[in-house]
DNA sequence: CTCCCGATAGGCT
DNA sequence: GCCTATCGGGAGC
């Protein structure tokens, strides 16, 4: 059973971040259950974080998910695309976790009917994994993943065979935060977004052998 | 690899 | 108006 304890643990954001790698993610779609393992994520540390849509303790209508307690989706809008982030830490401490990627595991044919685009372009990418779930409103936006048809099972976990490192995609770099290493994938794994090449033997996906 | 652009939706000052 | 936690395509090193 999935608790709120769970997503924090009392543990800092970036520790959580690489946590929630190898987790599987699924989402109770109109046309049956979609999902993937989590392959890339990235930590926003909230108020004092200047790549943060909390930065400054900037509280509105729009953000006030980031506010709740850990389990807490915050969905946002970027151009025409939607994005997702888990709340992780205590209520009114506004860090979350933006799922850049996804490896598809459940009900590929289904992701592929809501995104039509071949190979791993499928969902490496936040806005792109959306897409292939099949969500395109803010509906879930300030809903709990452990009551709503999007969730992450944290009871198991596919173990990465190495966690890479980097500073976030598309944020501003030349701000204070702007080059921050808080992006954690999943070394050699072909569904992390912007994947450099030969980095890592991909024999596996980067997944450890068991 | 790096940057840069255009399309494009919506929130905010 | 101005901004952007995107995407897809392109140019140049």
């Amino acid at each position: 059973m999935l608790t709120n304890r769970q997503f924090y643990g009392g543990r800092p954001t970036p520790l959580i971040a690489q946590d929630l790698l190898g987790r599987q993610l699924t989402y109770q779609g109109p046309h049956g259950l979609v999902g993937g393992l989590i392959v890339e994520v990235e930590a926003y540390l909230g108020v004092t974080d200047t790549a943060s849509h909390a930065y400054g303790g900037r509280r509105t209508g729009y953000t006030a998910a980031l506010y709740g307690p850990p389990g807490t989706i915050y969905i946002y809008q970027i151009r025409s695309y939607y994005c997702f982030d888990v709340v992780v830490q205590p209520v009114g401490e506004p860090q979350g976790i933006l799922i850049r990627a996804l490896e598809p595991t459940v009900n590929p044919d289904q992701l592929y009917q809501n995104r039509p685009v071949m190979g791993v372009n499928l969902t490496n990418g936040p806005g792109k994994l959306m897409q292939a779930l099949g969500i395109a409103d803010r509906k879930l936006d300030g809903q709990s993943l452990q009551t709503s048809p999007l969730t992450i099972d944290l009871t198991t976990r596919r173990l990465p065979r190495h966690i890479a490192v980097s500073r976030r995609i598309g944020v501003n770099r030349a701000k204070a935060d702007g080059d921050r290493p808080l992006r954690y994938y999943v070394a050699g794994n072909p569904y992390v977004s912007k994947t450099k090449r030969a980095e890592w033997d991909r024999s596996g996906h980067g997944w450890q052998v068991s």
